[in-house]
DNA sequence: GCCAACGTTGGC
DNA sequence: GCCAACGTTGGC
């Protein structure tokens, strides 16, 4: 089982939005970034945790938790024209995007930012410190959650 | 709002 | 296949 770290702008989806779904389960729509594609088609599976991680806000950095409930399957928001995330490029007989399901875990008490992070040297390894990281879905490494979570809920 | 970083597009 | 132009991300 794996770790992963997934960005999203908490002025269009907000962890608050996801614990308000039903079943606070959700697909997580509008991968359209090869890279970060491959890391969920190819490597999330269900059970998988995943950091949630608001970026472009007064305060970015990781607010909480979700896991995996859906494998990969094509994202049909990319087939609607009346959708944001729509690209003419993906075919329904041969999807270029997919998205996977998540549900709520956990919000944390309060988020670690992302200055709190940059300022742990066990965490430098990390995407999401890294000078110009703009990849929205970033694996994290067994070390770095269990640190995270140690930083959220004391030693 | 600015702008550096970086991915994608398209002319050649 | 190169690379300039362009678009987007996302911290600040």
């Amino acid at each position: 089982m794996r770790y992963w770290l997934m960005k999203s702008e908490p002025d269009v989806y907000s962890i608050d939005d996801l614990a308000a779904e039903p079943d606070q389960t959700a697909y997580w729509e509008g991968i359209r970034n090869y890279q970060a594609r491959n890391f969920i088609r190819d490597d999330m599976a269900v059970n998988d945790l995943a950091f949630f991680y608001h970026s472009r806000c007064d305060v970015p950095g990781i607010v909480g938790t979700m896991r995996i409930v859906r494998e990969a399957y094509p994202d049909h928001t990319a087939f609607d024209a009346s959708e944001t995330y729509f690209d003419p490029k993906s075919d329904p007989d041969n999807p270029r995007w997919f998205m996977v399901d998540i549900k709520f875990e956990r919000k944390f008490s309060h988020i670690v930012s992302l200055a709190d992070l940059k300022r742990e040297p066990a965490l430098s390894q990390m995407k999401v410190v890294q000078r110009g990281n703009r990849l929205s879905i970033t694996p994290v490494s067994p070390d770095e959650w269990a640190f995270i979570l140690s930083m959220v809920d004391g030693e």
